[in-house]
DNA sequence: TACTATTAGTTTGATAATCAAACAATATGT
DNA sequence: ACATATTGTTTGATTATCAAACTAATAGTA
């Protein structure tokens, strides 16, 4: 078998794998997956508008209006205004949703550590460096 | 800035890269998510009843059901009987199906290669190694 | 200034995705 | 034979999503 192959083949299980801890840690919470997604966006890059949080999100700002309704409704985030162009809404988390963020970031950082546990001092290195050249280069 | 706290950002970022990587293949065929997600675990695992098509796509049977239905009526999947249990239904790639399947499969392999590309040979080595250990033990 | 794009965001109407709970059919164990 | 467990479907509800129409505001231009 391919080397490629695989390499395709462990890339792919790795994603699956990843996707599903995800949304088992988003069930655990009272949020939906788009909820936290937004969250998790807002919360790493810091406010921004909705277009901008669309991009980041993949869909259509119709799409995040909706997610947006449902995060102010939920006391999660909120829209703001913007002197300089009264058509922008920033949107950006309140303390609950800051809280929610770092609750979740949390959980992120424990799969990490479970990653690390199984690998060596050596191997993690290794992974950083290649996982910034991918991150930077290939998508 | 804490190595633990780098590491878990890299692997965000390299797990939404592929996310959105994904989502925008699929978007390319006349495939809604969630068939390409069925098409893809049958491709792989071969054919499977209801319930560990279910567990393997981490939604509920409900849910499944759905998007066979959907699938068989485009015609990229059929239920078949089985003689010892007939509460079983296993689900088939038809002719179609496989040729989706193969065609997303393709994508898999072109983005590994484009992975592959920024990296050295060695670090290829060792990316390999680290997520067959990874894919193993750590979810 | 007035007119015409362009842009940001919302709304609408439709379809797809999802779940929990109730259900039907079949199998298993005692 | 009867109770229990399992497989899968259905139902009723909510959420996710898109494309297209729309509104409000800005920017360009004549």
């Amino acid at each position: 078998m391919d080397s490629l192959d695989e390499l395709t083949h462990e890339l792919f299980t790795f994603f699956n794998g990843f996707s599903s801890w995800e949304n088992s840690v988003i069930k655990t919470s009272d949020l939906t997956v788009s909820e936290a997604h937004a969250i998790e966006v807002l919360g790493q890059f810091g406010q921004m508008n909705m277009k901008k949080l669309a991009q980041c999100l993949g869909v259509t700002t119709g799409t995040t209006t909706v997610t947006v309704d449902r995060l102010e409704k939920k006391d999660y985030a909120r829209r703001g205004a913007v002197k300089e162009d009264r058509r922008v809404h920033l949107i950006t988390l309140t303390e609950k949703g800051q809280q929610a963020f770092a609750e979740h970031h949390q959980y992120h950082y424990n799969l990490t550590e479970q990653i690390v546990s199984v690998l060596s001092d050596e191997e993690n290195e290794q992974l950083l460096k290649i996982l910034k050249k991918i991150n930077v280069e290939a998508f």
